[in-house]
RNA sequence: GGGGGCGUAGCUCAGUCGGUAGAGCAUCGGCCUUUUAAGCCGCUGGUCGUGGGUUCGAGUCCCACCGCCCUCACCA
């Protein structure tokens, strides 16, 4: 840098925003004030909710009528609240403030003559967006709003950076999603989203645990990809200067341990796949493995039917505010909206065999390749090259998927061997699998097995798959030889299950796209 | 990857035919002890995503790039 004469006259300070200036001024004047603008730990503090429920009509009444009497009981509920500032209505000599936490919001009011003086003070020096600490008696207001009638106010802690608009709040995706942390205390649905999403991830758990089954962890590096056929992402370990990939899907390990002696096993957690980023996928994403030795796709089928059920009945009963539950619904009359549409949860679900599907849709059966071929030809479909049977799972997919009611949660059974390669085939038709594949809402949420537990057959379809891999897949994608042992040790026979825990959500709290589901969604770097 | 749309003050958004950059809220100053997006008076605040080009003159037209959204394609 050649010397010059600075542009501006001091420190850094002058780079930062008015904005931020002006609010690293009151945090200076919330100190001088002698309190600490960063806060502090605070004792029996309560949700704003539970505050607001503690309000008691009689006690206000009867203070609003003799509070000032000689010798009078107070007998409002006093409580010690924590939130940010949303509104800021400073009257004088009485100051509104709404506070907001995870529950909702509450209404604080700071009166010059009831609230200690460095209280008033604070609520002065306060800017939106700032955590205050409240005290006070409960009260209504002559307008009937539930509020904390402040006898002491203290900083939470201060904010340098100015909030959204107060009303329209933060509505650009990309900040959204990019700070997220903005979008939480802004959008109380947001919020109500995520909270679900802990809840429902909580009771799935749960689900299983009471079935029996263990939790386990495997690992998410691995020196090879299996288990299904995504592209994986690559890293390097090096003390070992080897090539490692990360989880495409948790099946393999999981079967070992079936081997090992567990009878019920899940692992919830996250899997990493190297595709397409849209609406419906993410780089990383949560799934659910289940595996139940002496089970077939059928007990795992009952399984999942009351799983859903049940994660939708308690979104129906769960309010907007999470400890409060709303009167009782039948747990067989359970829907949910989803988008324009309503998904019926507590009818039992819709099953059709693949083949019935696929008669339906194209009319005519599913054994007629010929006709088959014709159909993929003029609806311009990939078919030169192709095995009959995934020319029918491309008209499958085509034409009979989107006949599924997405209203109606449907079970699509017995699907061709050929596309399912850890599936045991079905002992009186062979060219189809024990398997099904679970819609709801015009999405594939989940796929689950009889497992194929015959090793020879394993390995030939192994084969088979490798000999029809490109270039590319060829090179991650080889043998997992150790599997094929630990079936030669000899797996029970099992069934098993995967669900999309992030589709799951979607579903459960209506929202259209994964990036609202995920609290940290992958973006490109700005 | 193809097609379409968007990017302007801290936030939400206008900006006509190419002619000095706008509003509301927030901020800042003043008044107000029952407000509800409080109200009233006054004042601030801009690298128009980035870089080029056309033009006397570009937020506006053209090109390239970056990012986001929608959609199609791909994806066991």
């Amino acid at each position: 840098m050649p010397e010059t004469e600075p542009q501006h006259e001091s420190t850094g300070e002058l780079d930062v925003h008015r904005l931020e200036a002006q609010r690293r001024a009151n945090r200076d004047a919330v100190a001088a004030l002698g309190l600490a603008p960063y806060g502090q730990r605070e004792k029996d503090l309560i949700s704003l909710a539970e505050a607001a429920r503690q309000y008691d009509e009689n006690a206000d009444a009867a203070f609003k009528e003799h509070g000032k009497e000689e010798g009078f009981a107070d007998q409002r509920p006093r409580v010690r609240i924590g939130g940010r500032i949303m509104l800021h209505r400073d009257n004088g000599k009485l100051i509104w403030l709404n506070l907001r936490d995870h529950t909702g919001d509450l209404q604080v009011a700071v009166s010059k003559r009831d609230c200690d003086e460095l209280g008033f003070n604070l609520a002065k020096a306060s800017d939106l967006g700032d955590i205050a600490i409240a005290e006070g008696p409960l009260v209504k207001t002559r307008t009937g709003e539930i509020t904390v009638w402040a006898s002491s106010l203290r900083a939470g802690v201060k904010s340098l950076a100015p909030p959204p608009e107060k009303w329209s709040g933060l509505a650009d995706p990309e900040i959204r999603y990019r700070k997220r942390y903005i979008d939480l205390y802004t959008n109380p649905e947001v919020m109500r989203t995520f909270t679900l999403r802990s809840q429902i991830i909580a009771r799935i758990r749960r689900f299983w645990d009471e079935r029996g089954f263990l939790e386990v962890e495997t690992p998410v590096l691995q020196p090879q990809p299996g288990g299904a056929a995504a592209r994986p992402f690559r890293s390097h370990l090096n003390a070992l200067d080897m090539r490692v990939v990360m989880r495409i899907a948790t099946e393999l390990h999981l079967k070992r341990l079936l081997v090992g002696g567990m009878p019920r096993v899940y692992e919830l957690g996250r899997i990493f796949r190297n595709e397409g980023v849209d609406r419906q996928h993410n780089p990383e994403f949560t799934s659910i493995e289940v595996y139940e030795a002496f089970g077939d796709c059928w007990s795992m089928l009952d399984h999942t039917e009351s799983l859903m059920r049940g994660l939708a009945h308690f979104i129906a009963v769960t309010t907007a505010d999470p400890d409060v539950i709303s009167e009782d619904i039948d747990i067989r009359d359970v829907k949910l909206p989803w988008g324009d549409i309503t998904v019926d949860y507590g009818s039992p679900f819709a099953r059709f065999t693949y083949s019935e599907l696929y008669e339906k849709a194209l009319g005519f059966p599913i054994s007629d390749t010929k006709r088959a071929r014709e159909e993929a030809k003029n609806r311009k479909l990939k078919h030169e090259g192709l095995d009959d049977v995934f020319i029918i799972n491309e008209l499958f997919e085509e034409v009979a998927e989107p006949l599924i009611d997405p209203g109606k949660p449907t079970f699509v059974t017995e699907y061709p061997s050929a596309i399912s390669p850890l599936t045991r085939p079905l002992p009186d038709k062979p060219q189809f699998a024990g398997r099904w594949d679970l819609f709801i809402g015009g999405m594939e949420i989940g796929t689950s097995y009889t497992e194929l537990n015959d090793p020879d057959i394993q390995i030939a379809k192994f084969q088979e798959q490798l000999a029809g891999a490109d270039e590319e897949e060829q090179a991650i994608r080889t043998m997992d030889d150790d599997f094929i042992e630990a079936l030669k040790v000899g797996m029970p026979p099992a069934g098993g299950l995967g669900l999309g825990v992030d589709r799951i959500v979607m579903l459960m709290t209506n929202n259209r796209s994964i990036r609202d589901v995920i609290l940290f969604p992958f973006m490109r770097p700005t």
